[in-house]
DNA sequence: AAAAGCGTGCAACAAATGTTTCATGGCCGA
DNA sequence: TCGGCCATGAAACATTTGTTGCACGCTTTT
């Protein structure tokens, strides 16, 4: 007999099921039809649903080498949850070698946070837009490598919103700035793991102000996400590489950007209008070659 | 305060927390950052391994407007349910137009420069790196949106070759670093169109003083292009929008980091270490939660 | 200083869970 | 046809589940 993969439970039960009880290759398909149900829910609802005796699930979980159902789904829990460090398998990657290593490095990283930016949701992002659209101020905070993602936004948004953009801590020392937020104002706060004590601060602040809080961060769970409006998910730690990755972040901050000049109709393409008149005749710019 | 975002019970969690007696935010805390094993384990498993009392669960749930825990879980497990169409195909660039054009922008955008990524030529970044590498010393100079890159990168390779690496034009009028160019030197400008005065005259400098000039730039004919050892390309231009993408150029900084970090070997990983071990003990960061 | 309010842990509760037992019914070999 | 075997469903079992009432301790208020 060929070993089989025991990888999965999912494959032992595929593997033993033709030599099942007819009942039990019943609910069997079921399982594996539905195993994240079979994760979430109770033995009776899925025999409710399945149309089976509970029992059944019990024999099926001791007819594959399992003790008990209660186990069977343990493994398949198991086998389910989201890995921690990586959503996908790519990483594995072998460590590359030879006089190419340095090449392979930086197309992999590319490549993973190419792929990272497509996994960002795009809904949010559109809403805080309008939040931004909305707010009277908009305060924008970022600290250590994230204070170049908070210099970008502010440089953007100040393009087309000159008097109403400010980067806390930018005239003084922050606490000025917290103790400045008002309601009707927004708050952007840009953060991942480790996470700052100040960003959490501003955070704080602004929640406790009544902004629009609006978070940047690399997790559900960053503190600076608590009490958030809105909350801009990226992945921080997607590519290879020991630094955490901040491309997603700055995708993030220019599409918020770009949605907010958007909103802003004529009005803000007006604003821009004379801000890069302004700058050109400042002879900012090197003139285009004719 | 603006809309919040709603939809997932998670989001109602976050928005919720702060308000919440002491040690229910530590149990939405953890509920939020284990929110997998909150779908599909027992309350008194959860509440064991966070140190808190089985009826805390209960009572969160019921403070941020559930029945009971077991509604609450089942909002979880809902949301964390698989979606049964393809998990990417949402991001049709069909609609243009109506309610949902900005979130058709966002995504229009993400998309394209993830794409753009892709298209950024891998070999001159590893090159670079291996001049910097050499480099006695390292100039960093970015005006304007460029100005974030630069001070990313400023940060990132300060982290491991702290005395080494300078932003040109933080420590005074940038004329006076432009003075202090050396052979054994490396110059990293980056900019892209419209092109500032003040990025060409770095490159200028840097060429004349006979230093590794790196440029990061959108066209290989940009002026602080002249006379590069290096240019690594970048399209600013590749995305929907009104300003130029930067999303390419911090990825060619951070690949750029990551490289020269990797050929810097063990002397770099413990310069590393040293930083992060100082920046721990001045208790910059917030500590992870067990 | 007393009282009122609230947050918190403990313990008891009813309901629901997974498991086991038992009786039934169909199947195959004698 | 009979007798053993096994698959199957229903019901009873002990556990575990989520919940709730209660008492203690802390802070705030009068």
């Amino acid at each position: 007999m060929a070993e089989p993969a025991k990888s999965s439970p999912l494959s032992e039960l595929r593997i033993a099921l033709p030599s099942l009880p007819l009942r039990l290759q019943e609910v069997g398909r079921f399982v594996a039809a539905n195993d994240y149900d079979a994760t979430t829910r109770s033995m009776r609802d899925l025999a409710a649903e399945a149309g089976a005796d509970p029992a059944a699930f019990t024999r099926l979980a001791k007819a594959i080498g399992y003790s008990g159902w209660d186990q069977l789904r343990a493994a398949l829990t198991e086998a389910r949850r989201p890995s921690q460090i990586s959503p996908f398998s790519g990483r594995a990657k072998s460590r590359r070698h030879g006089p190419n290593a340095d090449v392979a490095l930086v197309t992999d990283k590319l490549e993973a946070e190419g792929a990272g930016l497509l996994r960002i949701p795009a809904q949010p992002i559109a809403d805080a837009a309008r939040a931004l659209h909305d707010a009277k101020r908009i305060w924008i905070a970022g600290y250590r490598s994230c204070r170049s993602v908070a210099e970008l936004l502010n440089y953007e948004l100040r393009l087309f919103r000159p008097e109403q953009v400010q980067l806390v801590g930018a005239s003084g020392p922050d606490d000025l700035d917290l103790g400045a937020f008002r309601p009707g104002e927004a708050v952007i706060v840009i953060g991942f793991l480790p996470y700052t004590h100040a960003s959490v601060r501003v955070a704080q602040a602004a929640h406790r102000a009544g902004t629009a809080l609006i978070a940047i961060a690399d997790s559900l769970s960053a503190p600076m996400a608590e009490g958030a409006d809105h909350v801009l998910l990226f992945e921080a730690a997607s590519s290879p590489g020991f630094f955490p990755s901040l491309t997603g972040a700055i995708a993030i901050a220019q599409s918020l950007a770009a949605v907010t000049f958007s909103l802003g109709g004529t009005t803000a393409k007006k604003r821009l209008e004379t801000t890069e008149a302004r700058l050109a005749a400042a002879s900012t710019y090197v003139p285009e070659k004719g």
